[in-house]
DNA sequence: CTACTACCTATAGTAACTATAGATTCAAGC
DNA sequence: GCTTGAATCTATAGTTACTATAGGTAGTAG
């Protein structure tokens, strides 16, 4: 099943149909083969492609971000300078979403397992957020 | 210092003036003091709480997820069932977005460390992200 | 060969900001 | 006290990144 129509693409993905047809318009997404009756066929690599632009859109990553990423995927014969470079820049990044996270992480779970007296005593999300901050609430 | 006007909190918080307003406009900042003049003067409390929907922002949170956070702010004394039941959601989500960050940490970082021969030998991040496909560049 | 669904293009609408326009206010210097 | 330039005000328009709608074509089951 390696020849696909967008609308098995968009199951397998999670992606709508519409937003797939967005992808190829904008250029990060291939056009793809088409049949005889003009519609879109797509191969295992595009669907790679795709899941991957699906996972960054989840985790927040902005478009400009996306599409640094696939440019490395798509050149990956450039120079170990430019491509440290634009690793590097996304590796902090996603190192600082993951201590945020991290911490918001705590908070809740914090809040859950505090839950014992019927009620919940204090919430301290936006203070294991606000780092840097002397939050007074 | 613990009032600001809209530009001193802008700088503290790296949140431009006008979105500030949009918040404010839309519900998740309170509408702050006012001096003679009529300029807006807010507290560590506003900022706190700022600080925290810029990262959420950073972090790729939906608005209605923000809220749903702030809700556990605003009302800490609800009970229990409802905020363990919005905690354990939100912590679904933040979860899954460390486990995604992760794996993309981990490709990021080989691809940085396996850039020794002037060249990089080839890119896997789509392959990294895209688990549960075959993706065959 | 009809009925139904998936697909096509093109365009309009939505969410969440972001920038612009024109008026008012503050703060510093004369 | 007055000017002048930056910061603030409101209101509205524009942008980004989708998402939905409209109107038509293609494939497929009975």
């Amino acid at each position: 099943m390696s020849e696909l129509t967008i609308g098995q693409l968009a199951k397998e993905t999670g992606c709508k149909v519409p937003t797939i047809r967005y992808f190829e318009k904008i250029g990060m997404l291939p056009e793809p083969a088409r049949s005889a009756g003009n519609t879109r066929i797509y191969n295992a690599a595009t669907m790679a492609r795709l899941t991957f632009i699906c996972h960054c859109r989840e985790l927040g990553f902005p478009q400009k971000a996306v599409r640094e990423l696939l440019g490395l995927v798509d050149h990956p014969d450039q120079s170990c300078e430019t491509v440290t470079k634009i690793a590097a820049t996304q590796l902090d990044h996603v190192n600082q979403r993951i201590s945020h996270l991290a911490a918001l992480k705590v908070e809740l779970e914090r809040m859950i397992s505090s839950c014992n007296g019927g009620r919940v005593a204090q919430c301290r999300i936006v203070e294991s957020l606000a780092d840097g901050t002397h939050a007074t609430s």
